[in-house]
DNA sequence: TCCACGTTTCGGCAGCGGCCGAAACGTCAG
DNA sequence: CTGACGTTTCGGCCGCTGCCGAAACGTGGA
């Protein structure tokens, strides 16, 4: 017994793999039910509630309550940092889990992060709006080259109007899934906006899923592409 | 749920209370017999063998053979690195186990921190560059001022390389021994760099602490003095 | 008011894993 | 070679804790 902080409790806290897991879901930075949690780790509705009150006391998440609904998200970011350097270790260490279990699909395809596009699409946007130099990544962080703003006010977004919030408007997030950045900010938020009143995708009402459609998903790989080759079904 | 790293099984891993003391105990940088480690956690050599075996295997711990010694030790940085997140974040939320005690002098003084220089003078550093105008902090995270970015010109840091990689060139950093911000990124990696090719310090080869020198000792504080009443020392 | 639903509490079961005693292995000293 | 010592392996015990079923609680809608 040494002096010192309790380093065991705590990462025996985060070494349950039930808790492990409702941790990595929520390091996405939405809040999320204690039963969205329960179907992220795989257990009942009832063992998730015990763990979530472990967490909560422990001062690792924090609780909301909307109606019948409690909402847990990360407490701050040093626990996101803890949790990100767990992570690097892990996969430094070659620990990758194998585990089996019943997530879908859709959501790695495309998710939405907080009011932006996450995920494959949401990664796959990113890089294609920096290919084609409508973002430019300097080290101030992100911004819009003046081929991009005009591309995006064509596309309808109201870049005036973005500019003048508080909000940042171009954000890099790190993608949970991918493991790579997608863009956030009010730019993202306004894109993800985009193709929802164009009608190219929907958001899943149960989960954080976005749903493309067919045609919506040819429309958004269009939109992707290099200006050069796109034709103009962007109006 | 999909592939990712197992942040589980090393949490699990971290989290008994015997594997944590022998890693708090190791913590200090010294490689550690398995009978001293045994000591340090509390239980008898048999299960203290079984753990450091674990330790080994998940690749946290290196053990080197000597004679019939073992000697254990963190198996890099980016070990020592998670520790230190875990411990800074048991702090914060709460779990002392006791006070935290002044440990290795040499350690607390100044550790590098991977690359970068930690302890009190780390985040004296820290904040001197802060206090000068070195360094602004804004919500947007730590940068360079015009007048800190001539100034690390002038000290020989290649500034124009550093903003071209991908690395963040400022980062804050949190100091365990000091709970204090202290400077990371490539920026503060270049710093602690020059500091040792200038001779000013030394990195301990068998624990992460920093040998300053007398002389280097006196010039690092010269550094830190504002630019006004700074002398041309640092050509 | 009644019911449906999300969530929590309680109780009991089962399994994982940490612990130690005993014993074996390897090294060093005499 | 023999004995001491540090360390590991084996075997078995035991406690902790994660799990679920059942039931209670609170909210929202009909």
């Amino acid at each position: 017994m040494k002096e010192g902080p309790d380093i065991a409790g705590l990462a025996a806290l985060i070494g349950d793999p039930a808790r492990a897991n409702m941790l990595s879901a929520l390091m996405a930075g939405k809040a999320l039910t204690a039963g969205e949690l329960a179907g992220e780790a795989g257990v009942t509705p009832q063992t998730a509630s015990g763990h979530l009150a472990r967490l909560v006391d422990a001062g690792l998440l924090l609780v909301e309550v909307q109606g019948r609904h409690r909402y847990y998200r990360i407490a701050g970011p040093d626990v996101a940092e803890a949790l990100e350097t767990l992570l690097v270790l892990a996969e430094r260490t070659g620990r990758v889990r194998a585990r089996p279990g019943p997530r879908d699909e859709a959501m790695r395809a495309a998710r939405r992060c907080y009011d932006h596009l996450a995920g494959t699409a949401g990664v796959a946007m990113f890089d294609a709006l920096v290919a084609n130099g409508d973002l430019t990544v300097g080290s101030d962080g992100l911004a819009p080259s003046a081929a991009g703003r005009a591309r995006f006010v064509a596309f309808g977004i109201d870049m005036d109007e973005l500019e003048g919030r508080r909000r940042p408007m171009c954000r890099a997030c790190l993608d949970w899934s991918e493991r790579r950045p997608h863009l956030a900010g009010s730019l993202g938020a306004a894109l993800m906006a985009a193709f929802v009143s164009r009608g190219w995708a929907t958001p899943d009402r149960k989960t954080r899923a976005m749903r493309f459609t067919d045609k919506g998903r040819a429309e958004f790989e269009a939109f992707l592409r290099p200006a050069a080759r796109r034709h103009v079904a962007d109006g």
